[in-house]
DNA sequence: CATCACGCTGTTTTT
DNA sequence: CAGCGTGATG
């Protein structure tokens, strides 16, 4: 019993409540999953408090912001209310803000911008057209490709050939294009004062590398570092931990072997492990103690990882008994897969489940479309996480770009963005443009002056009295909101001119001008929104707390758990380019995302797999053998899943889902038929008319409202009206 | 030099 | 489906 209260030894178990005792010195504490690691960190921050240390000397780091919040807030509530104030972020997040401190020390303005995602692709195919592509057939990397290997090669801190040579075979003969870009990025980022996600990190390890006297001012302003998620750090971040407690030596890092997916930003689980070569003394603390799922769910996971090359540690276990042993079914099509899932949901709920406890889990973002759909026309609410963000649409990225180039006008990105919204303006004269404001120093009012502007060009014109407006007071004392009303005054119209479905993207904005509300100063709000970008539409605050079904990516869903959890998996095996399986490295990652994944459910356990492909476009049938999830169940004990098919054709009497026929088969004439002429109506897009039958399963619909006139959709999609 | 229509291709994950 | 390249048009 401690002063406060607390009984540690009561809400923990010995292993968690060693790693909590633990005061200062090394320590690695490897935490399985569900092990209450998030518990045991808690508990551990507030120990730490209790113990006399100032709370904003403590600092908690983790992989994103929202985790870190969460974990304070959990701490100030259950132990000690002074964790409120201990220190808490993510590694980009502190790199943001030393370096706005430190830029000089490193020979760069403060004032950096930072470069998200898409701006770095951006750059990149603005830069590709300077370089001449090689001659041979094979093909030149795509923008995002260019960007995953220029990042991914950074992170490893590899040179150009040895990633090519490891990583993309494919793309070796464009080496000396690769390296000519990698050069121009790097010098153009240093010409326009730009930082992206990568330079962060970098340059935050070199700041610590190189100045003593900074790392001895940090490390007395930090002196207790806990890091979470530390098989997800890069060995730079590693070295950034090294450096941080360089002097003190009072680490505790926590983590988890298998659960290590993110190798493709150069995250090695292997940092674990050789924590312990860089300090001495390191406390190892094992937690393999389940807290979270049922022994049958345990057991497939545990099954998953023994099929793993490479396995460190632990293997877990829990007291609970019972519990179902966990499902594979075979829903045949994807469609049907969409539609067994919201069927069983709405017979979850009508058994008095809340849609709180049910998650849907999958690889990729686009994995989920076709159930979304499903969901959508069956009214069940959702909310998804991971994949696409909306941050990063086009009309969103536009807009922003007009309040980028008030705080910092020589932004080039933003500008390039800006010029080619106005009409009549392309990529020529928006470099000319750019290059003339450069050369005459001081764009923002004096845009109109600009040489070539003609009657053609009256946009031009416009844009320079928004600008001027923002030119002629002091823009540190403009309030975002104040300002973002001003842009959005010259932009409605652009947005309305540009975009059919206006309206849903006009709503997106108003909801971003809330946010921006929150901000006394637009630099922050800038930097906030690039940092920490709205991934869901809770986390723009307009869904109150409202009851739904979570659909997340894998990446996005870890550390979180849910009673019942569905995982989608199968469409790996589809691809032609989907050689995962034949990497073994690549395979390894994959096994642990399903891991990751599995380990996320405490009761049921549902996953699904479309046996037989059915997109459109992609016609050809993948045998089940080939399925990404086959790969992982085939070799496991028959006794560990329970092994079910769903589907109209095979009419399957084990199914415990029995539906009318027509309700779910594509075999089946029924709600399935559609005739030309007859109207339809979609979740997303609206009213429209059958225009033509394409093939057995294809129809050609023409829509009002959505910006393509014709697309072609798949029935499941579409509601009659 | 900007823009538009058309056809082809290729699919991740996050700060 | 979007993002890119191409070729025609203004």
């Amino acid at each position: 019993m401690d002063r406060n209260g607390v009984d540690y030894a009561a809400v923990l178990n010995p292993a968690q409540l060693e790693a909590v005792l633990h005061l200062a010195g090394p320590a690695l504490v490897i935490a399985g999953a569900g092990s209450g690691k998030t518990r045991t960190l808690i508990y551990r921050v507030a120990r730490l408090v209790e113990e006399g240390i100032q709370p904003e000397k403590i600092l908690l780091l983790t992989f994103t912001r929202k985790a870190s919040q969460e974990m304070i807030e959990r701490a100030s509530s259950l132990a000690d209310a002074r964790c409120r104030f201990v220190s808490a972020g993510t590694f980009h997040s502190l790199a943001l803000q030393i370096l706005r401190q430190h830029a000089e020390a490193l020979g760069l303005s403060n004032s950096f911008t930072i470069l998200d995602r898409s701006d770095m692709e951006e750059i990149i195919s603005s830069l590709v057209p300077e370089i001449e592509k090689p001659k041979s057939r094979t093909r030149f990397p795509k923008r995002n490709t260019i960007a995953n290997i220029l990042s991914k090669s950074a992170n490893l801190q590899q040179s150009m050939e040895q990633f090519l040579k490891t990583e993309y075979v494919q793309f070796q003969d464009c080496l000396p294009q690769l390296q000519i870009l990698e050069r121009l990025y790097a010098e153009y980022k240093q010409e326009h004062q730009l930082m992206d996600f990568d330079d962060l990190i970098i340059n935050l390890r070199s700041l610590l590398a190189d100045n003593p006297d900074v790392r001895i001012q940090l490390s007395q302003q930090y002196s207790y570092l806990m890091v979470d998620e530390y098989q997800d750090t890069n060995s730079i971040q590693a070295d950034i931990v090294r450096w941080l407690a360089h002097e003190h030596k009072n680490i505790m890092v926590v983590g988890d072997d298998s659960q290590s997916i993110y190798s493709f930003r150069g995250a090695n689980y292997r940092n674990m492990f050789e924590f312990t070569d860089y300090f001495q003394d390191v406390k190892i603390i094992k937690l393999e103690e389940n807290f979270r799922s049922s022994q049958p769910i345990l057991s497939l996971t545990n099954g998953i990882m023994e099929q793993a090359s490479e396995q460190f540690t632990k293997c877990l276990f829990t007291n609970r008994v019972g519990g179902e042993r966990p499902r594979a079914i075979d829903t045949r099509t994807e469609p049907e897969q969409s539609m067994f899932i919201t069927r069983y949901i709405k017979e979850k709920i009508r058994e008095g489940q809340s849609l709180k406890d049910i998650a849907v889990l999958f690889r990729a973002g686009y994995h989920s479309f076709e159930l979304e759909a499903e969901l959508t026309r069956n009214g069940i609410k959702y909310m998804k996480y991971g994949g696409f963000k909306f941050l990063e649409s086009a009309h969103i990225k536009d807009f922003l770009a007009h309040l980028r180039v008030v705080v910092n006008e020589d932004e080039a990105v933003s500008w390039m963005r800006i010029l080619r919204l106005v009409k009549n303006v392309g990529l020529a004269k928006g470099k000319s443009i750019i290059k003339w404001m450069k050369d005459n120093h001081g764009p923002l009012g004096r845009l109109g002056d600009w040489p070539g502007i003609g009657k053609n060009l009256q946009g031009l014109t416009q844009l320079a009295e928004l600008l001027s407006i923002f030119d002629s007071s002091d823009i540190n004392n403009i309030n975002p909101q104040e300002a973002f009303k001003r842009v959005m005054a010259y932009y409605a119209p652009i947005l309305k001119e540009k975009y059919d479905d206006f309206p849903r993207r006009q709503k997106e904005l108003d909801q971003l001008l809330q946010i921006a509300g929150r901000y006394k100063n637009i630099d922050n709000f800038l930097d906030d929104l690039v940092m920490e970008p709205p991934t869901s539409s809770k986390d723009l605050g307009f869904d109150k707390e409202e009851e739904c079904l979570t659909l997340s990516t894998v990446h996005s869903a870890k550390g979180l758990e849910w009673p019942v959890v569905f995982i989608i998996w199968a469409m790996e095996g589809r691809f032609p380019s989907a050689k995962a399986y034949q990497n073994p490295l690549e395979m390894e990652e994959e096994r642990r995302l399903m891991y990751v994944a599995a380990t996320r459910a405490m009761d049921e356990l549902i996953l699904c797999y479309p046996s037989k492909e059915s997109l459109p476009g992609w016609q050809y049938e993948i045998p089940y053998s080939q399925t990404g999830l086959s790969s992982f169940i085939r070799g496991l004990p028959g006794d560990i899943l329970h092994y079910e098919k769903i589907g109209g054709a095979r009419k399957n009497k084990e199914s415990c889902f029995k539906l009318p026929a027509s309700d779910y088969s594509l075999d089946t004439p029924g709600i399935m038929d559609f005739s030309q002429g007859e109207r339809v109506r979609h979740p997303a897009f609206g009213p429209g008319v059958v225009s033509k039958i394409v093939g057995d399963k294809k129809i050609e619909v023409l829509f009002r409202n959505a910006g393509r006139k014709l697309l072609h959709i798949e029935y499941t999609t579409l509601e009659k009206i």
